[in-house]
DNA sequence: ACGTTGTGTTGTAGAGTGCAACAATATCAG
DNA sequence: CTGATATTGTTGCACTCTACAACACAACGT
């Protein structure tokens, strides 16, 4: 096996592990909010505005999937959905104050763990590493 | 915010994402098997003699989840239960035929995906990036 | 021998998911 | 303008994955 072969071996197979991990971890860091309501807040934060459609594309689930986390959320007062004006099919979505103060606390208890985790790493590599998970999803994002 | 934070808010922000995708992205590749089926699977084989439970520790399963997972691969032929003759409550785990068969033909799917994905990518970027994942997980590993 | 611990199974309930069918709105061809 | 088609989102349905609790069985300690 060549270099090259070794590495992306290890790249899938500590990915993989990875992933089959995070909904557990998530779980136990923030009991009241899902892997998935956590990642649609944080997506709402980021891109203020953002139609249902765009999270099922961006994240691979069915549209009814996302509808119904999308009511879920909206129940508990975590974000708020307005029809849009130029189309009246959209719904957009907006974080609600409540989702933003839960948001807030989820990552809060996140950023703890990660940090706690990270705590040996030169800032060089974690910056690279960082660097590297940004460059990873966005090629996946091209070749999904 | 510190180039440090800046750098830990991008590592979870990422790996936050790409757990999200995982689940769906590996049922898009390998549809008869699943991300957990595969994990366990995969796990078998680097590891001959596993125990339920350590699968479960690994995981953060439950042990009533693996059981169920185990139950449903041995009875598809993917692995074989073999009594363990010092402890009778041990039920150690190996890899069948068909498992391997399987294994193999998902790992091979994944591979070439990924493959693709980090076409562009240099040997050393690569390298550094699967050491960085090694150290993040083993990191995990310890700080659950 | 008996209580305790470790390993795995089963019952139950709930969340997450995809597919198919549907309603409402928008767009485009004629 | 009108009807066909496409887009956006919801609902019904079935299935998987999962955790928790209760249990059975084996091993180990006193």
């Amino acid at each position: 096996m060549s270099a090259r072969e070794s590495s992306l071996d290890t790249v899938q197979r500590e990915l993989t592990a990875f992933a089959r991990r995070a909904r557990a971890a998530a779980a136990r860091m923030h009991p009241e909010l899902s892997l998935v309501a956590y990642t649609i807040l944080a997506h709402l934060e980021e891109q203020q505005g953002c139609r249902a459609t765009d999270l099922a594309a961006y994240y691979l689930l069915d549209k009814s999937t996302v509808s119904r986390q999308v009511a879920s959320l909206e129940q508990l007062g975590f974000i708020e959905r307005r029809v849009d004006e130029a189309d009246h099919r959209v719904q957009v979505l907006h974080l609600a104050p409540g989702g933003i103060e839960i948001l807030t606390a989820a990552r809060a208890r996140r950023q703890e763990s990660i940090q706690v985790r990270l705590a040996a790493w030169d800032p060089e590599d974690l910056e690279r590493f960082a660097r590297y998970l940004v460059r990873y999803n966005a090629d996946a994002a091209v070749h999904p």
